[in-house]
RNA sequence: GGGCGCGUAGCUCAGUGGGAGAGCGCUCGCCUCACACGCGAGAGGUCGCAGGUUCAAAACCUGCCGCGCCCACCA
């Protein structure tokens, strides 16, 4: 840290009253990469942790969803990191093939520029200089999260490396018979004009119609009718199948009808697609436009009319009076001029179907043919990519993603790989005159079969999903054999929403197992969406969009970081934040804070050294109980990855043990100064700084800077410490009973106080009775706790007499008594009456149970013992509360 | 058409066979010398519905109802 050295340590004085993260966060996330602590060395001699980072598209902004998947990355890391792993996370970005051709291109049309005018090699050059200038502000972005990535191994899908691990991936492919070049319809979208794979088509339902027309047979002999939702398509019709069995049309099969506007003869033909079932039993047959038609066409030999062109207007293949429509408005006509001819039978509207959309501008998909392209087989692939998760070589957390993945992989089709766009990886095929092709790695300077030199590479780009495929080995070094990629593939774990499971999690294995041999990662962290607290979707035009930069500008990235934790819970699908939710995490920070300060105040500084055993309270006895069971806990929702788990374990012990009861304990002590309160502070230091350890994964900035003021010799950050835990000498059931009763007491008189309306201000005395073997422990303690509230406590056994004219407060197990003349007696029979009737019906319910035959002969031993004692103890109770009421 | 998830306090969610929980919100009382981004005390729930298994069901089984999502070439 350059300017601002951190605070040095005995500066629990001078903390401010409240936190303030904008003074911390930038200065740590500074300095943690500065010092180079998130430099991964494989040399080190420790075992490997690494996570690759999703890679963000470069002219992406990070949005709450990403801001879930890196606190959830970087949760994991920094605790590998402090478990003594060589912990790496890498870090880079896409180049996102449309996304980002879209948004220059709309950039650029601004300036009044249009693509096509400057030409592809200008374009990609424009591109390429937009990316320098604004591209990565999504990285600066993550760095403020609190993001602890190795940025010295920042990669991006088209850097020089990488562009080479993909073509050497598509040549392996290529090789092995696994990626093929065809003709085949294609998922065509007119708006970006390009081939899209089935993965990047959206189903979505829409009111469309349903028409059905006639097509008059040929010999004038009657007529066929036809049912279709894209009624503009029968301009390209070719064809009408009909089932091969389906006996009200065998007599025609072979005839023909006759196209109402163009005059073509079109054949009847049959085919086992055809559902008899279903409408007329009739299909029109488009085989240029509906993959279903085009394989009937296939089959059949029925030829292909293309009656579109790339922006899904009319083609010069219609007849003129349509040509040039685009394909809604060719709809309406077709249907009008259908009409006129009185071949309209009838038309249902609205009409829902699923129809195909574009996974980006979310136009309508058109089926299309696009020329040759290129697909990978995935026949070849997806058998070892199933097999990985049913040996659990892969895992998924949790669990239930693994069904819809292997569902997906045994259905899936031959992946496109084709772009018809210019910011990508080119292909690495060449043609010449000749027809022949040759794929390279290196680009070659003549016809590997013909030795033309007259070659040309193919002007499609790969799927960006091809590149981002590679990217847990690319990243690493792959195609070369470095010292990275031997010692962190495969990945320890991979995070990221369900939403990509198949367009990236499916590809990264199927391709890790094929060129790497081995999975990508041994885990795969399934999250979900982060929606809003109604569970809608974020969206700019419902205004419920949560900006996590300007979360983290209003209350911290750890308060971002704690509450999405928090969210993260797993069992439902999605996670529902709000700014309420992330304000909580904000009051937890600060809540840390004060009790650091607090801690702090007295403590001279250095490592916190805990006192001998034989000079602990009751009370911390079982803080440090209630502390290693929190460290228990946090391991293993961690090792689970139930974030919200481990966060809500946390909370619970920082706020409600260690503050709520650990530091109401221990101010008396702290006060008293001297020997005890040394002890006092030192304990308190020493478990504060313990539970430092344990919340910095989830909020590492205000843990570093509490963690800094202690003032340990070593290490020198909280970021490298070592990660608490085996460690169960601690645990103290008896301190934890016995605290417990003192807690009760408290809590009594705290009650007794509120019930009455006795002001705060109002002091008194009070009696407590305790079962004999818990006596020692309790007295002192309970008085400590009550001083302060300004009651005075005497500690006694259950079998001391009790005080005359006194009002009793009966517990579990003990009584507090308290002075007359505080409280109106109505309002005391009141209280007493209430409290009889509850325990009344307790006592009824356990009689019943116990009475019950079925019950003591049939449930374990323990669970009827544990019965029995609480009857005898609520009969007690019962017994001392009419006691009481007699007396009032 | 196939599959998945979820219905528990006003809201968002934990809880997987033995006495209904948390956070936020709400009510009452407190500026108690760490914290009002706080402290203390409360109110609030036929655990979607109906059957079943069991001595015992919010939890396990079956069916139904409702909400959400994914996959899918019924025109």
């Amino acid at each position: 840290m350059s300017e601002q050295q951190p605070e040095p340590a005995l500066a629990g004085a001078e903390m401010a009253t409240r936190y303030d993260p904008q003074q911390v966060e930038p200065r740590w996330a500074a300095e943690w990469v500065d010092r180079g602590y998130f430099t991964a060395d494989p040399s080190s001699g420790k075992p490997p942790f690494c996570i690759v980072i999703p890679p963000p598209n470069v002219t992406g902004r990070l949005h709450v969803g990403h801001a879930l998947g890196r606190t959830i990355e970087d949760a994991l890391v920094r605790r590998a990191r402090m478990q003594g792993f060589e912990a790496l996370w890498l870090p880079g970005m896409d180049h996102a093939g449309i996304a980002t051709q879209v948004v220059v291109e709309r950039k650029l049309r601004e300036e009044g520029i249009e693509r096509r005018d400057i030409g592809r090699e200008a374009f990609v050059e424009r591109v390429w200089a937009w990316k320098e200038q604004f591209g990565g502000e999504i990285v600066d972005q993550i760095k403020r999260m609190g993001a602890s990535c190795d940025w010295t191994r920042e990669r991006f899908t088209m850097d020089e490396g990488l562009s080479r691990a993909v073509r050497v991936a598509f040549v392996r492919l290529h090789e092995a018979g696994l990626i093929y070049r065809g003709e085949r319809l294609v998922n065509w979208c007119p708006t970006d004009r390009t081939g899209l794979s089935d993965s990047e088509v959206e189903h979505d339902e829409v009111e469309g119609e349903l028409v059905t027309f006639r097509y008059p047979l040929s010999d004038g002999t009657g007529s066929i009718e036809v049912a279709t939702t894209r009624v503009e398509t029968m301009l390209g019709d070719t064809g009408i199948a009909v089932h091969p069995g389906d006996e009200r049309y065998a007599a025609l099969v072979g005839r023909t009808v006759t196209h109402p506007f163009d005059g073509r003869e079109i054949p009847v033909v049959a085919d086992h697609h055809v559902d008899e079932e279903f409408g007329t039993g009739a299909v029109k047959v488009t085989p240029a436009h509906d993959p279903n038609d085009f394989d009937i066409a296939q089959r059949t030999g029925l030829p292909l009319m293309n009656i579109f062109d790339a922006g899904a207007s009319l083609n010069d293949a219609v007849p003129v009076e349509f040509r040039g429509l685009d394909r809604y408005e060719a709809r309406k006509a077709v249907r009008d001029r259908l009409d006129q001819l009185g071949l309209l039978v009838s038309e249902e509207r609205p009409y829902l179907h699923a129809v195909g959309h574009c996974y980006r501008c979310h136009s309508e998909i058109e089926p299309w043919i696009a020329g040759l392209q290129w697909f990978v087989k995935v026949s070849g692939l997806t058998g070892p990519a199933r097999q990985v998760v049913e040996d659990g070589r892969l895992r998924f957390a949790p669990e239930r993603w693994q069904r819809p993945y292997v569902t997906w992989l045994d259905d899936l089709r031959d992946w496109n790989i084709s772009r018809q766009l210019w910011w990508g990886h080119r292909i690495p095929a060449w043609y010449c005159p000749d027809g022949h092709v040759t794929v390279a790695i290196t680009d070659p300077d003549a016809c590997a079969e013909c030795g033309s030199a007259e070659i040309s590479q193919d002007e499609d780009v790969l799927d960006t999903w091809f590149s981002s495929q590679l990217w847990p080995f690319s990243t690493l070094g792959w195609p070369d054999d470095t010292e990275d990629l031997r010692f962190f593939y495969p990945n320890s774990v991979l995070v990221t929403g369900y939403e990509i499971l198949y367009l990236w999690v499916a590809r990264m294995v199927m391709s890790g197992l094929f060129l790497m041999d081995d999975v990508p990662f041994r885990w795969a962290v399934i999250h979900g969406l982060v929606r809003d607290q109604q569970g809608r979707k974020m969206s700019k035009s419902l205004g419920n969009v949560i900006d996590p930069m300007e979360m983290i500008d209003r209350y911290g990235a750890d308060a971002l970081r704690f509450s999405l934790a928090r969210a993260a819970t797993g069992g439902q699908q999605d996670i529902p934040l709000s700014e309420e939710a992330i304000e909580g995490g904000r009051n937890f920070a600060n809540k840390l804070w004060n009790a650091a300060r607090l801690v702090l105040r007295a403590y001279p500084g250095g490592e916190p050294v805990l006192p001998p055993a034989a000079r602990h309270t009751l009370a911390e006895r079982w803080l440090l109980s209630r502390h290693q069971r929190c460290i228990a806990e946090v391991d293993v929702a961690f090792d689970e990855f139930r974030f919200a788990d481990a966060a809500q374990t946390l909370y619970r012990f920082v706020w409600s043990e260690f503050c709520d009861w650990g530091l109401e304990f221990e101010k008396g002590r702290l006060d008293a100064g001297g020997a005890e309160g040394e002890d006092a502070t030192q304990l308190l230091a020493w478990v504060l700084e313990r539970t430092l350890r344990l919340l910095h994964p989830i909020m590492p900035f205000i843990t570093e800077e509490i963690w800094q003021r202690i003032g340990l010799p070593e290490p020198e950050a909280l970021a490298i410490a070592s990660w608490p835990g085996g460690d169960t000498s601690h645990t103290d059931p008896d301190a934890e009973a016995a605290l417990t009763q003192v807690q009760a007491i408290v809590t009594a008189v705290r009650q007794f106080r509120s019930k009455h309306g006795i002001s705060p201000k109002e002091r008194f005395d009070a009696l407590a009775g305790v079962p004999a073997d818990t006596l020692e422990a309790v007295t002192g303690q309970a008085d400590s706790a009550l001083r302060l509230a300004g009651v005075t406590l005497d500690v006694t056994t259950l079998d001391t007499p009790t005080r005359d004219g006194w009002t009793t407060v009966t517990l579990d197990q003990g009584f507090v008594q308290l002075p007359p003349g505080l409280f109106d007696t109505g309002a005391e029979r009141a209280r007493l009456a209430k409290q009889r009737d509850g325990v009344a019906s307790d006592l009824e319910r356990s009689a019943k149970k116990l009475a019950n035959a079925g019950f003591t002969s049939k449930a374990a031993p323990e669970v009827v013992q544990q019965e029995r004692d609480k009857h005898e103890r609520l009969g007690v109770k019962l017994d001392a509360i009419d006691a009481q009421l007699a007396q009032l």
